[in-house]
DNA sequence: ACCCTCACG
DNA sequence: ACGTACGTGAGGGTC
């Protein structure tokens, strides 16, 4: 028989601290249960027990406090995201049919104690633990499995008798002897003073134990000193023993089969995870056999089993085309429809896709048809591979489910409907597209309902669901590169990589990987012994602004940040590039919808939103991205766009003025927090302004703008109280959009668009802090993505209306770049820039530049 | 899988 | 005492 016993309080703390917090929509935290089951599971599998006990300790004071008032005397209460998780476990663990063991008086460790001790020499006994007190306890039969965490990564430590000796160079017993002498720190247990761990263990390892040592404390060869201490707290060292040994005789049940995990009830075990939103938890379990008893809830007399039907989808056409309504998800793999399966509140109709394309093609097209899917985008690259326009598209899972929360892991149709639906449609299929489509009525409708009830239609059928077209567009047309061009770049880059490797493990007097931050970091800091006292994190930093410092005075070190850049552009935008350069000589990448909190769409595959811009030698990396033949590229950009919108949601007089008066809003800046005309503003009180106005959209501390611009903090700390006093609108808005998210629970943008932050609810200070630089940052950063979310979409129609070849090809952030005739660049980029500028109604106006020419390089100003 | 570093807005 | 500005994605190293 094999028994696991888990000590539960070490183990969820374990979990707490080793991810992430966690909450659910409503804002209970998870992680802690989440982590813990995680554990428990992997335990199972590695283990399989026939028993499980789950032991915790009780918040009443053990009789190791009896006998010693100072024990653990300043242990600190869990916090309270972590306390408020413990009841919830507990319900959980036993609605799961686990057996949990408590008893008053006693710790968790002594109810292990006691079980393991127990047990019979058949039995096998495995100690699941985070706590190496637990270590005395291995014998023959038992086992400790400790969770430990190494190098930042969690692992499991099998100790059996043989490793502790290894480890310890003792016997599983002496490790009582040990502590009692070195004490433990966080038990307040004092053990001797004077004596730490490796004074402990040489004295065990020597002569056996403390007994033996104070038997023979005349004679035994040690230092003198050391003798005197283990007189001096003789009597300190017995009751650590005591306090340390681990109790075998607690009052509770010993017999193992009295642990066997038993059936639970595991409708409640699986409410209570789905309402922890725990949906892997559920699938691992196995607990979806339940759901038998759940209803349609699209229609109550809708039969209780929605089948998948083949053949039949004439009547199904038929329907959709009198209901004008089709609710259908899809699949594709290699750009071909593979899958398709349309729904209602009867049936799934699996689409013969060789004898039906035409007819489902015909559906995409009508007008008149409302369409209800997911990953529209998808769609879309569909439409245009097949040359016709989607229309009238309704409803789109994902960026729905991303609207409502923009923090969620995925959008997928399986997660979303476990969220929002609580109950899943039943389904006779193991085919998880169908049972995807099941869910697409019931998502929709409540999605509508949701989206309706935050005002946030608008933004859903207006801005996302046209973006995504273009979006598909832009993927689909992709931009020509030179292929050759980058190949030579790359190779005059090699050769200086190659000639700087040489130089500097010349300069270090030995061959190493320069790539790897660990080996660089002990040639420069350790060999070479370079003085830096900056930074250290799990060994020595070594990132471009330590060695900027240290450049000046060596010359090895100003050849590692060369070879640095050298090696990033080598690796990163030639190779990466290349690799990715379509058949057409064009790269395709994907725009992501759904990615950031912010509502900024991300690229990926390559992505095309970081060439480098901001350094020459990386700026020439834009002249491969060329316009075909006898076109040209349009580059507008917004000037100041997060500013502006800033000046306009804060409302602030003197900004709006500023903006609307000048154009260079940092040097004003300057002169107004400076309190100089403006002709008497220096460069360096117009970089340092700028700074501020930067740091002031993301949230701004002291500390770190004073790192930014090099000045104290109590200088930068005077920058921005200035700055605040002069933009009193800005100021009043900061500290507004701040209360009003503790209040709600979230910050919108001008358009509606939502981010949930849980973290300013968060008893700790530092997360906290996170928070509220985000509710200051949100507001900015998504109305700025919304507005050209909106721009992309007006220069998208506007080419197309005016019967243009020009099209949209990148987007990145705050610019547009767009392809077009030699012929028609001039108004493509009168459009591009008006259509931008125009793009939303401000108290103060935006601004747009744009240029034009023949590589990205040149049409960027 | 995670860290470090670095590219962009 | 601690850590320290918002939002991303990619490559290389390490365990």
């Amino acid at each position: 028989m094999k028994l696991l016993i888990l000590d539960g309080n070490s183990i969820f703390n374990r979990a707490f601290y080793g991810i992430k917090l966690l909450t659910t929509k409503d804002g209970r935290y998870t992680n802690a249960i989440y982590g813990f089951m995680n554990i428990l599971l992997k335990l199972e599998d590695d283990v399989l027990p026939q028993s499980v006990a789950i032991t915790f300790d009780l918040k009443a004071p053990t009789f190791r406090h009896k006998m010693y008032d100072g024990y653990k005397a300043q242990r600190k209460g869990m916090p309270p995201e972590l306390a408020e998780q413990m009841p919830v476990l507990k319900e959980l663990l036993t609605a799961l049919g686990y057996t949990i063991i408590t008893c008053e008086g006693y710790e968790a460790d002594d109810i292990i104690g006691t079980l393991s001790a127990k047990c019979k020499d058949e039995d096998e006994c495995f100690i699941a633990t985070g706590d190496r007190d637990s270590l005395q306890l291995v014998k023959n039969n038992v086992t400790v499995l400790l969770a430990s965490t190494k190098m930042g990564r969690p692992e499991t430590i099998f100790y059996n008798s043989d490793k502790i000796k290894e480890d310890y160079s003792v016997v599983p017993n002496q490790l009582i002897d040990i502590k009692a002498l070195m004490g433990d720190s966080s038990d307040n247990i004092p053990g001797v003073a004077g004596i730490g761990k490796k004074g402990a263990e040489d004295l065990i390892t020597r002569f056996n134990s403390i007994d033996y040592i104070y038997e023979n404390i005349e004679t035994i060869d040690v230092k003198d000193g050391i003798r005197q201490k283990l007189i001096k707290d003789k009597e300190m060292a017995f009751l650590s023993y005591k306090l340390g040994t681990i109790y075998k005789e607690v009052p509770v049940d010993t017999n193992i089969n009295s642990y066997i995990q038993t059936e639970g009830d595991k409708e409640k075990a699986f409410n209570i995870l789905s309402s922890l939103e725990m949906f892997k938890i559920i699938e691992k379990l196995n607990l979806k056999g339940t759901q038998t008893t759940f209803k349609n809830v699209v229609q109550s007399n809708s039969p209780a089993e929605i089948k998948v039907k083949e053949n039949f989808f004439e009547s199904t056409i038929g329907q959709i085309k009198a209901d004008k309504k089709a609710y259908f998800t899809f699949e594709f793999s290699n750009n071909n429809l593979t899958n398709l399966y349309f729904v209602n509140d009867f049936y799934i109709t699996k689409v013969n896709i060789e004898n039906e394309l035409e007819a489902f093609i015909d559906v995409l097209k009508d007008e008149t048809i409302e369409k209800y899917t997911t990953d529209s985008k998808a769609l879309y690259n569909f439409s245009i591979d097949n040359n016709f326009l989607i229309k009238n598209l309704k409803m789109d899972i994902s960026l729905a489910g991303y609207l409502l929360n923009p923090s969620a892991k995925d959008y997928s149709i399986n997660r979303l409907a476990q969220e929002y639906c609580n109950v899943l449609q039943p389904v006779s299929s193991d085919d998880s597209l169908a049972l995807d489509a099941a869910q697409i009525i019931s998502l929709s409708t409540k999605f509508i309902a949701i989206l309706e009830e935050r005002n946030q239609t608008d933004l859903m059928l207006n801005i996302e669901i046209p973006l995504a077209e273009v979006l598909a567009s832009m993927e689909h047309i992709g931009i020509k590169v030179d292929k050759s061009g980058i190949e030579q770049f790359s190779e005059k880059i090699s050769k200086r990589i190659a000639e700087l490797e040489i130089l500097i493990y010349d300069l270090s007097g030995c061959e190493f990987n320069i790539n790897s931050p660990k080996q660089l970091g002990d040639v420069l800091f350790n060999k070479l012994e370079i003085p830096t006292k900056k930074k250290t994190k799990s060994g020595f930093s070594t990132n471009a602004e330590v060695l900027e410092g240290l450049a000046d005075e060596y010359e090895v070190v100003r050849y590692v940040l060369e070879y640095r850049t050298l090696a990033k552009l080598k690796s990163t935008y030639c190779d990466g590039l290349l690799k990715v350069i379509a058949d057409d000589g064009r790269i395709h990448s994907s725009f992501n919808q759904t990615e950031t909190r912010t509502g900024r769409i991300s690229s990926t595959e390559p992505n095309l939103q970081n060439i480098p811009v901001r350094q020459e030698l990386g700026r020439e990396m834009r002249k491969f991205f060329i316009a075909e033949d006898g076109k040209t590229f349009i580059d507008a950009d917004y000037s100041q766009i997060e500013l502006r919108v800033l000046a306009d949601i804060a409302d602030d007089e003197v900004m709006i003025n500023a903006f609307n008066n000048g154009d260079d809003i940092h040097r004003i800046t300057a002169s107004q927090v400076f309190n100089m005309p403006l002709q008497m503003v220096t460069p360096l009180m117009r970089s340092r302004a700028k700074a501020v106005n930067f740091g002031i959209v993301y949230g701004i501390g002291a500390f770190s703008l004073g790192k930014d611009i090099g000045v104290s903090r109590a200088e930068a700390d005077k920058y921005i109280k200035d700055y605040l006093h002069h933009y009193s609108g800005v100021n009043q808005y900061m500290t507004q959009v701040v209360e009003q998210a503790k209040k709600d629970g979230y910050v919108t943008t001008l358009f509606k668009r939502r981010r949930y932050l849980p973290e300013l609810s968060s008893s700790n200070g530092m997360l906290r802090s996170f928070g509220e630089r985000v509710a200051r940052n949100m507001p900015i950063q998504g109305a700025a993505a919304d507005i050209i979310k909106i721009a992309m979409i007006r220069v998208y129609n506007r080419l197309k209306s005016e019967n243009m070849k020009a099209r949209l090809l990148l987007q990145v952030h705050d610019e547009l770049i767009v392809e077009a005739p030699l012929d028609e660049a001039e108004k493509a980029a009168k459009i591009v820039s008006e259509e931008m500028e125009n793009a939303c109604n401000m108290k103060v106006r935006l601004k747009s530049d744009a240029n034009i020419g023949k590589t990205w390089y040149d049409a960027k100003e």
